[in-house]
DNA sequence: ATCTCATATGAGCATGTATTCATTTGTTAT
DNA sequence: ATAACAAATGAATACATGCTCATATGAGAT
């Protein structure tokens, strides 16, 4: 915010008359601004991208998204250390992406978010052939 | 890697023989494993979901939805240090997620990737109403 | 109770990252 | 040329994050 409050416009759309001091696009700008969903929305969606911008953690997803596993098979599928599994685990846990099922003493980790899945199976489609 | 390498097999799926030097379970892990992705893509995923994955970018990205802007303008809509945006906006220049016009001395920053846009949309949608 | 296996977790460390501050580059106008 | 504005960038800093190591919890078996 250190430079002056002059707006700008498309030229080309506007077809010249963007004057430094014209109003109309700092109206736009307000609109633009008065759109803007909560807070809280733009957090939660942050939140759950970062969730999924971890090379582990889009391979757990991947993984799971196979199959439902306990965490030492899992553990040999991206050969990786128990804790560091069970701390990603943990983390995808809390964002809701992941859920877990207790069949004695193992631990059966399966996708939990439905649209989580879908955003992931075709960002990979995207990605794969695009 | 520090346990031994028996295998688990869901209980309830398999009916029982789930013993602990059962091969079929390991042949279904090694199966999953083949069924891999190359690391590249999973790298990519990671990538492309990092960089939607932090608050400020949300907000860059949802409000270039709406509009082309100048940096000057975001500055005023995300009420942020032009210095500030810019770093974010070339991580996303980077990243595939955003483009750039020159015009005069003021650049116009847009969406490049249709498909970047879609994930985001969908997944706001979700967020909104779900 | 004791032992063992499966998972979870806290602390520590090394690396990554988002912002700020100061400065630079590039463009237009005088 | 010089001045003024728009945007980009490098360095520094404060904070977050992913892994390792050690240890704890919890459940079944002896």
């Amino acid at each position: 915010m250190t430079q002056q409050d002059t707006l700008h416009e498309d030229v080309i759309d506007e077809c010249g008359h963007d004057d430094a001091d014209s109003s109309a696009p700092r109206d736009t700008l307000v609109r633009i601004k008065e759109n803007f969903v909560d807070d809280s929305t733009i957090i939660d969606m942050a939140e759950m991208f970062k969730a999924l911008g971890d090379p582990t953690r889009v391979r757990i997803i991947y993984t799971l998204l196979q199959k439902e596993l306990c965490v030492h098979d899992l553990c040999i599928v991206l050969d990786m250390t128990q804790s560091a599994v069970s701390h990603q685990l943990r983390y995808l846990r809390n964002t809701r992406i992941v859920k877990r099922r207790k069949v004695g003493k193992t631990v059966f980790y399966s996708l939990d978010d439905r649209h989580v899945e879908e955003i992931f199976a075709q960002t990979l489609q995207h990605l794969q052939h695009g």
